[in-house]
DNA sequence: TAGATTGTTAATCGATTAACAATC
DNA sequence: TAGATTGTTAATCGATTAACAATC
């Protein structure tokens, strides 16, 4: 029991609530897309149980997701479809315009601010970087490469917080450093490496070739029968376990 | 102490190891990565805390990574740089060449398959399917595009095991269907969308938008402080209660 | 040998899941 | 109201980190 005046031990964010998990953030987005689809079927309601049947997302782990933010639902009833989307996607700042930037006019780069599902989230790429001079002013879409030496300056008129770093691991940490310099706030860094940013910064990694080296080692993940299988089905008493 | 014959409340696997985390995977491939680069940087041998200072990862979690695997190290000495990173690729099964299919060849998976770095690698793409005629008999780098409906025919040359998947989410279900059914055991997907495959198919999403959703929500995770906080830690008998 | 560093066990931390009183 | 389902606390699970005996 806590008295009164003492000093909790676990330290509160400013708000007074704990800050929410990644992994719960991560799951946010899914509930979004999941809800989205749900108001375009003209679903108005939906439990926890029923997301959990469609999803595969425990029922208490998504009303405890829920519970870092608010009160979303009613008791008895369930939640609002439309309304937890709209209140997902205001949590997430999905429900406004998002400025980017993208440094690395290569072929990764190029293909990933192509792909038309980041207008239709309202990801708006505004500038394209790049260090080879072979690149630079040479068209990108509807945008013209920029070096990158130019970044804060050009950033000064765009203001954007977000930037997608895709060049060579080699280059990834020195851009880095001009990205943070231009005010860029959150990184999506497709280079193999670990980035050095100040605590104000919030990097995000997606490493392609880490995906498939853990896809590889799956491969043989299936030992061959070693005839003591069964065995392991026998649970502490020595009773037959439920196999599934 | 365990009694002979008694079921160990732990399952081991078939090997009688616990099989490795998921993250101490992940992290393998960046033990790797770091260690090619120590080995071109002609480095002899590291030990747990230099990999630590050089990559953040805490040496303990180091050492139990491959605690799962074998002995790698020598105590008083360290890890030899060239050995260590032959034997995680040994394991990894990134020694060998590692056959590739893709299917979906809009932007994203041209883009992917045409990055560089998988060749490099030694992930080698031998087959590229979509289900649109306007593309299919197409050219993909040095690859003719094919009909994803004869994937199982096509795959019973290759016998690729891996499939990247980059069509569009209302097709992913059906196309892993036809992809497990053409012996594929892992799948990198990139379609917002969880697969249902049977347990021997190994699935990694990597869901582009949501890294950006994630990155968005911490544009402003600092709230302004709200000068109330503290009365939120005054315990439930009758103080102060939580005020949202 | 003395010093350094491993491999592994035990302690800690944090996230997931179960349970249930509150309540629609 | 009775039944359903939430929000939240407590229990469980699993991963990370610290500690240290073994050993090069």
């Amino acid at each position: 029991m806590m008295i009164v005046g003492e000093v909790p031990n676990v330290t509160p964010s400013s708000n007074g609530k704990p800050p929410p998990p990644v992994p719960t953030l991560e799951r946010l987005a899914t509930y979004h897309r999941f809800l989205v689809d749900l108001s375009h079927a003209q679903v108005e309601t939906i439990s926890s149980a029923e997301v959990e049947r469609q999803t595969g997302i425990n029922a208490a782990q998504f009303r405890k997701d829920l519970s870092y933010f608010a009160q979303f639902g009613k008791p008895g009833v369930g939640y609002n479809v439309v309304d937890l989307r709209d209140r997902i996607a205001r949590i997430l700042k999905i429900d406004q315009d998002q400025k980017l930037i993208l440094v690395g006019a290569g072929n990764l780069g190029s293909a990933l601010v192509g792909y038309p599902g980041l207008k239709e989230h309202r990801f708006n790429l505004v500038a394209v970087f790049d260090n080879n001079y072979g690149k630079i002013g040479r068209p990108l879409w509807n945008l013209e490469i920029m070096d990158v030496t130019r970044v804060k300056e050009v950033n000064q008129q765009h203001r954007a917080r977000i930037a997608i770093l895709a060049v060579p691991s080699v280059s990834a940490q020195m851009v880095t450093d001009l990205l943070v310099a231009a005010g860029i706030r959150a990184i999506l860094n497709f280079a193999p490496v670990m980035l050095r940013v100040p605590d104000t910064v919030f990097v995000r990694n997606v490493s392609f070739l880490q995906e498939l080296s853990v896809l590889s080692y799956h491969l043989s993940a299936d030992p061959p029968f070693d005839g003591l299988s069964i065995l392991r089905e026998l649970d502490d008493h020595g009773n037959m376990a439920e196999t599934d």
